[in-house]
DNA sequence: TTGGATGCAAAGTCTTTGCACGGTA
DNA sequence: TACCGTGCAAAGACTTTGCATCCAA
């Protein structure tokens, strides 16, 4: 397990307790988070901004992903395993399953011949409600 | 083909001189339009706030759909044709191909058998460069 | 030591809302 | 006429930015 410095170096970017911080904040939750939810969880010890520029700096960096969820107007951020999954969202709890192995891998290419777009990316999220929210 | 007097009543809307030109607007460009877009090709001739007032109003009366595209802070909106459709959108000129057939719907089902989950919906663009854009 | 990171406050962008007026049913 | 839609102005929500200070390399 690599420890966040490490990670920071991988990216150059420079160390700072600020970042380490939101690096474990991420790493121990697991499910897309706002800005706002990591400035609660850090009781206010970091300013907003901060969180913000920390934040865009992981996203550009791909140590974070942005997710879009329509009918969410804050943006939500996961960490990026780096591997192209995609994401079984909870629509009550917010909890996130990762799901392995791409569906529409392989339509990509029927598109492309289809079309003669240049494909370059897709965006894919499930929603659902998990078992525990569906009983209710 | 149904007047936009006609497809108001049908979905229990008042009729308005704004409401109408809207309509018209998303009939005429079947791409993704931001409410300032939208705005503009009207020549300011009615209130920002009254195009987002009508945009919430169909989008919630589903005659318009909402997409989530990352990368943009303002929301994008198109006329909504009612089948299930998926979009394959040029990253450079926004310029939309409806793709017809869902590619993940059967693998919707194999998702609930191995997850548990209620699933609802999904998400999916494609994004990439039309066969114009893609030459520069 | 030095440039980048942070805190604070202010501003920016997109969207919504309150209220008086106007238009549709 | 009664009610809903609209314009205008202001506020709200989320995010970014400028600047002085602080800290890691």
């Amino acid at each position: 397990m690599k420890s966040n410095k490490e990670i920071l170096k991988e990216h150059s970017l420079k160390f700072s307790k600020q970042r380490d911080l939101l690096l474990t904040i991420f790493n121990e939750n697991k499910r897309p988070l706002t800005a706002e939810d990591v400035y609660n969880m850090l009781d206010s010890s970091m300013d907003l901004s901060t969180v913000y520029r920390i934040i865009n700096v992981f996203t550009e960096a791909e140590i974070l992903l942005k997710l879009s969820m329509q009918n969410e107007s804050k943006a939500l951020y996961l960490l990026n395993e780096n591997r192209h999954v995609h994401h079984l969202v909870c629509l009550s709890c917010h909890q996130v399953k990762t799901i392995e192995g791409c569906p529409i891998h392989h339509y990509e290419h029927e598109l492309k011949k289809q079309t003669d777009y240049d494909i370059v990316s897709h965006n894919l999220e499930i929603f659902g409600y998990c078992p525990e929210c569906k009983e209710k």
